[in-house]
RNA sequence: GGAGCGGUAGUUCAGCUGGUUAGAAUAUUGCCCUGUCAAGGCAAGGGUCGCGGGUUCGAGUCCCGUCCGCUCCGCCA
């Protein structure tokens, strides 16, 4: 059907006779000469309609926008003056013998190369997909998964599909739900990852598995969150976590250097959860910003001042400074602006010093909280902090969390409104997270990675003794302040893995019934094992420079969790339901909760 | 569940402290035009101001509710 592509009509090609397929991108009609430049996936190339081709012509007049069109032509170079340079094929163009209008076209709800909202362009996806931006983005993700499989494939992993129709989990995620026609009122439930079948694929004996593999999880969605998303997932036997992160490492240097000509470091940085939570406020901090906290809790225990001195002797309290060179140019509305920003995080209030003379000690400072701190403790702030003068100092405190939620949100807020972001790539590891997290509103331990995740000691008294202090031995891995990747090694004997479960609170009762094959299948000789999943959109998505995972998944969802171009989801009809043994109560319907 | 921003022509937007017939650009349609490349010129058509209610002599504009989109908090082992 055609001879080429039209992006890649090239030179060489002078005089020979090609045959194009494409869309119409543009028409230029001059009366007694017209263009178009025809449109395929690989580029644009312009083609000349002259009168003395009749029939070419004639057809050419009737032409409109997005017409799909195939073309006879013969390559010729330009006439001198008129290459386009900002054209890969500009130097020549298409002289048309002969035209077939393949499919007509109605005028597109908007124009290709305009900026367009966001519902708009996921209403009329498929035409947003036309566009050649938004098209790279998608073939880049292709080379990624092409790249991600033959690495794998080359390091003896096996791609093995797991259920899409499984049974509910506790903890975690809500599930998505399936009913079952063949079992009234019972239902499967959509997967949050393959977690439990790839380490039942270890015990199994398969060694190494890797799947590209669809995850679901009916939570509030995000910019980097979709009800939907597709994970590199992976799992090892026989190994400790250095084998597992040096071969991902190795992966993703090896995939950036591929795919975007970028060197990784080798090795990535790593950091412990306490130090990045110390210094960044944040289980993924962005490298990228050249901030850090300064932690001042020591300083401030003896301080009046009760905003400071209480959570400074607090031992779930935190006080900590961000200082940003040059920032007593700030205004007194971006410092407001910046105050409410942090009460989103349950900050109170943002205490701040500005720098004015750093020579002139307490007078050369500015500050609505110089009052209730004595010289001693704002020389020692001054020297902590290596303010300057122009410095400008704020400053977080109350329980940890809150500081660590506000300063750090802060910290990247500022980075960027300051334009503090360096360019490039900045990889790392996080590793020694805590095994579990205190949970006040249900009173009971929760799992900080999940429930299958080895803990760093040996014996089962010990997790049993200091939950609160055990660490696991799970690893995320950091790209730019984005989570693209987590795992860990797993527990791989049934007793400490029951052991586990009772200190979240599952009883004997409900781990027979919820993993009752996984505690079974640990006692038929499991290897020791571990791996890690990937959040292949996130990464698709920083090595595209997008700002949502959207823009790299071909038919997201909305906010809401639904689908403009499909209206997804819709009611079931009368017949579905009834076979499914389900009857709707609508909103309406719903009796008040008392 | 909560906070913020937005919703006006097919599209992207403007529309001031409420006041004639709601504008621009672009797209569309017609005519003119032989070297453009976001072609150009002339002309025309195109509106449930998201929806519902309220205030007012009068509402795109003010108030209340609601729906939709986006960002964030909660949530996401």
């Amino acid at each position: 059907m055609r001879s080429c592509y039209c992006g890649q009509v090239s030179e060489s090609l002078t005089s020979q006779l090609v045959i194009l397929c494409g869309w119409v991108h543009h028409r230029r009609d001059h009366g007694g000469v017209i263009f178009i430049d025809l449109r395929d996936r690989e580029g644009i190339v312009q083609v000349v309609f002259n009168p003395e081709q009749t029939e070419a012509f004639a057809s050419a007049e009737r032409v409109r926008n997005e017409y799909v069109l195939r073309i006879h032509g013969r390559v010729r170079p330009r006439p001198e003056g008129t290459e386009n340079p900002d054209l890969a094929t500009g130097k020549i163009e298409v002289v048309a013998e002969q035209v077939e209008i393949l499919n007509t076209a109605d005028p597109l709800p908007f124009q290709l190369d305009e900026h367009v909202s966001e519902e708009v362009r996921l209403r009329f996806r498929y035409l947003d997909l036309r566009r050649p931006q938004v098209h790279a983005r998608f073939r880049l993700r292709a080379k990624v998964t092409n790249f991600l499989r033959k690495f794998l494939d080359e390091q003896g992993f096996l791609d093995i599909e797991t259920p899409m129709l499984t049974k509910a989990t506790p903890e975690g995620a809500r599930d998505y739900l399936v009913p079952s026609r063949t079992h009234p009122g019972e239902f499967f439930a959509l997967p949050q990852s393959p977690q439990l079948f790839k380490q039942l694929l270890m015990m199994a004996g398969m060694e190494r598995y890797y799947q590209i593999v669809r995850c679901f999880r009916d939570e509030d969605l995000r910019a980097d969150r979709q009800p939907e998303f597709t994970q590199l997932d992976i799992e090892m036997s026989f190994i400790d976590e250095m084998v597992l992160r040096n071969l991902m490492e190795s992966m993703m240097r090896n995939l950036f250097k591929e795919i975007l000509n970028v060197e990784l470091p080798n090795p990535f940085p790593c950091l412990t959860y306490r130090e990045a939570m110390l210094r960044y406020g944040s289980d993924k901090p962005d490298l990228r910003v050249p901030l850090e906290f300064i932690d001042l809790s020591d300083l401030m225990k003896e301080v009046e001042f009760k905003v400071f001195s209480q959570p400074a002797n607090d031992p779930d309290g935190r006080v900590a400074a961000l200082s940003i060179p040059n920032g007593q140019s700030l205004s007194r509305k971006q410092i407001d602006d910046y105050t409410s920003f942090v009460t989103t995080y349950g900050a109170k209030g943002l205490a701040y010093i500005k720098v004015n003379d750093i020579q002139a000690g307490r007078d050369g400072l500015q500050s609505p909280i110089l009052k209730f701190l004595p010289d001693q403790v704002i020389q020692e702030i001054l020297k902590r902090t290596q303010a300057e003068t122009g410095s400008l100092l704020f400053f977080g405190a109350g329980k940890a969390k809150m500081v660590n939620d506000s300063l750090g949100a802060l910290r990247l807020k500022i980075g960027e409104d300051l334009k503090l972001v360096q360019p490039g790539w900045k990889p790392l590891w996080v590793i020694d997270f805590p095994m579990f997290e205190w949970d006040d509103k249900d009173n009971r331990w929760m799992a900080l990675h999940h429930p299958f995740t080895a803990p760093n000691v040996q014996k089962i008294a010990e997790v049993e003794a200091t939950p609160g202090t055990c660490m696991s031995r799970a690893y995320d891995m950091v790209l730019n302040g984005t989570e693209i990747g987590g795992g860990s090694i797993r527990i791989h004997r049934s007793d400490m893995q029951s052991a586990v479960f009772r200190l979240l609170g599952i009883g004997e009762e409900e781990a027979r019934e919820k993993f009752g094959f996984l505690l079974d299948a640990l006692k038929y000789g499991c290897p020791p094992h571990g791996g890690i999943a990937f959040g292949l959109d996130r990464l698709v998505m920083l090595m595209t420079g997008a700002h949502s995972i959207r823009e790299v998944i071909a038919f997201p969802k909305t906010q809401t969790a639904s689908c403009l171009l499909t209206s997804a989801p819709s009611p079931a009809n009368a017949l579905q339901l009834r076979e499914l043994h389900i009857r709707v109560k609508t909103p309406q319907a719903v009796e008040p909760v008392t």
